[in-house]
DNA sequence: ATATTATCCTCAAACGTTTGCGTAAAAAAA
DNA sequence: TTTTTTTACGCAAACGTTTGAGGATAATAT
């Protein structure tokens, strides 16, 4: 294993000291033409590259930021990190992408590593069971120790910061104002328990559809789904009630493909007897037959914005910095799951 | 924005020097036991994180390995990543993701960056671009710099280094030969163009089970997709042909999936009166109706395995490290895109 | 010839660690 | 009391880079 080249051999190699080495390598004026371009011929020709460690160590940034994410194998974080990988890259940057696993501890331990000065700046989403721990000093910390802070999808209240969220409520409300606009009269929704953030104001902006609309809230139309558990045997009982729903709004790709798996078993005909909403950017959404008409959770914007966001923290020079919460508006992405004529909007 | 807590800081809290302060830190019988304690309850106190930079500077190592993978909105890459991700905590390394969007020059751009001492070795599945240019000398330079390298999924023979890849002649193979076995007669594949490795090969192991098994190797049964074009129209011309197939081999899930939209808008029979293969890990292939039998890639094992063999060369001390090619088996998930009978195997 | 300026290079400190070696003072042994 | 040992700390170099200040030599101006 050949070992790296470095300022200090190139010196050697010239008998020249090594600043004059770096100088010439930056094309200083202040060495001459001759010994520049000797340099940096043979600079080039044993692949000469600066070691960013001694770089960033000396300039005391690093242009890389750091991504923490709760899964990958996840449509939606996929899109994010492209949007936030384009917007990094446009500006110099690099990104570090870590997986919590959804896991408090995980989340904990990346960012511990990820303050020791390898990055100039965390775009974070929450973890589900820190948010259920509400145990937030790994955040606070971080803040206090000036490291620049998004967070994005997921976030948490009392922790100031830029923030980039989407409009959960909104979307909520969007997906069932349109199964009633489709006639829907028993409209039931699949989401996360309360304390997944996200699943619990989707569900309000379900309730005040309903209520805005005179429709009442049932609980027996209310499933929260423990991801501890099979999915399909707690969203089953959804359709064996004695009176099941006509529309299903589900928070999420999977619940919502898992939904069209069970009234194909059970020879409900979607959208006639079933309509379907998902909440989603998901690939599957696209490939299911029928396909799903979801809400649009703009993920690869999502991310641009997160990015934005933190360059703009990065960049700021004053003290006085105020933070600011982006929100991603939602639209639907209408497919055949809800295509039944639309009666008004 | 407060100015992170240093060694240097500490010491001069405690009057003493900084090597006291990091000795103490690191509970070194050097130390009293009285400074020892007052020193590291004010360094927890203050959130004292030791500076990776400094640190791997030093130790001339990051404990950090580079990934960089064609793209993250792919199911595969991501199961990849997963298993990569499981092996590296385990040992205590860290991952840092980099996207080449199957672009030769963010692909050169990727290992630039990495080369610069940020991490360890490098893990990467070379870009499509890369691969249509042939151009590898990125990967040489990388080699001759010492940097341990794996290649995974889409390799390059004539490039020296460890590699895990999937048994994609074997693979192809299988699934034709299933497509055989539950009695179809004209086994159309869509693929990829040749320049795409994987593609080839997979397209090798089907024509393997046709010659075999004395069928004719039909051109106008092989399609290879452009992605430049749209991928529907390229798929549609097999349908319209004559003699159209009654078995179809897509090399990967989106192919697939779009053979079934396909199929269903013309009110084909799945799988009576045409059978699909994929050849995929994805999410969608469960989703789909009817769910889509594949060839399992087993990414997550892969990323495991590649993990694993970097780890092997960076922690071999001696010169004669042999590289190693791991094969990962493919077998089939079939589900209900091929439920037909099955004759024999 | 002397003073000034331009040219081309080196010095040295700094970034934040780690660690082998040296040493003063205190404690123990002779 | 003197010698030896132990305890508890500091020194300084090293990792690889950047950069302002300074210095020697050569070229130009006076």
């Amino acid at each position: 294993m050949k070992s790296k080249i470095t300022l200090k051999k190139i010196a050697k190699e010239f008998d020249v000291s090594i600043s004059t080495v770096s100088k010439a390598l930056k094309d200083s004026h202040e060495i001459s033409e001759e010994v520049r371009e000797r340099i940096k011929a043979f600079a080039k020709y044993y692949n000469y590259k600066p070691n960013s460690l001694a770089v960033n160590l000396r300039n005391q940034k690093t242009k890389t930021i750091g991504v923490i994410i709760p899964q990958i194998v996840h449509h939606f974080f996929t899109k994010v990190i492209s949007g936030i990988e384009h917007i990094a890259n446009e500006n110099g940057y690099n990104v570090m992408i870590c997986l919590s696993n959804e896991s408090y501890e995980k989340e904990v331990l990346n960012m511990d590593m990820l303050e020791s000065g390898i990055v100039d700046g965390i775009i974070v989403s929450v973890a589900k069971e820190t948010e259920e721990k509400e145990d937030y000093k790994h955040f606070k910390q971080l803040i206090d120790n000036g490291l620049p802070l998004v967070l994005f999808d997921r976030e948490i209240p009392e922790i100031n910061c830029n923030k980039v969220i989407v409009d959960d409520f909104g979307g909520g409300f969007l997906a069932t104002k349109h199964l009633m606009n489709i006639s829907c009269k028993r409209i039931a929704i699949i989401t996360t328990p309360d304390h997944v953030m996200v699943g619990k104001i989707r569900k309000e902006g379900y309730i005040q559809a309903l209520t805005e609309n005179n429709f009442p809230i049932q609980e027996e139309l209310i499933i929260k789904v423990n991801e501890k558990y099979d999915i399909t045997n707690q969203i089953q009982k959804l359709f064996d009630q004695a009176n099941p729903p006509d529309g299903i709004f589900a928070v999420n790709e999977i619940y919502a493909a898992t939904v069209i798996k069970i009234a194909q078993k059970r020879n409900l005909k979607i959208p006639d007897e079933i309509a379907i909403m998902g909440f989603t950017d998901g690939l599957i959404s696209e490939y299911t037959t029928p396909s799903l008409s979801a809400v649009d959770q703009h993920g690869y914007t999502m991310g641009e914005k997160a990015m934005e966001l933190l360059l703009d923290e990065i960049n700021y020079q004053d003290s006085d910095y105020k933070y600011n919460t982006t929100i991603i508006e939602t639209d639907l992405k209408l497919r055949e799951s809800t295509k039944k004529q639309i009666i008004s909007y």
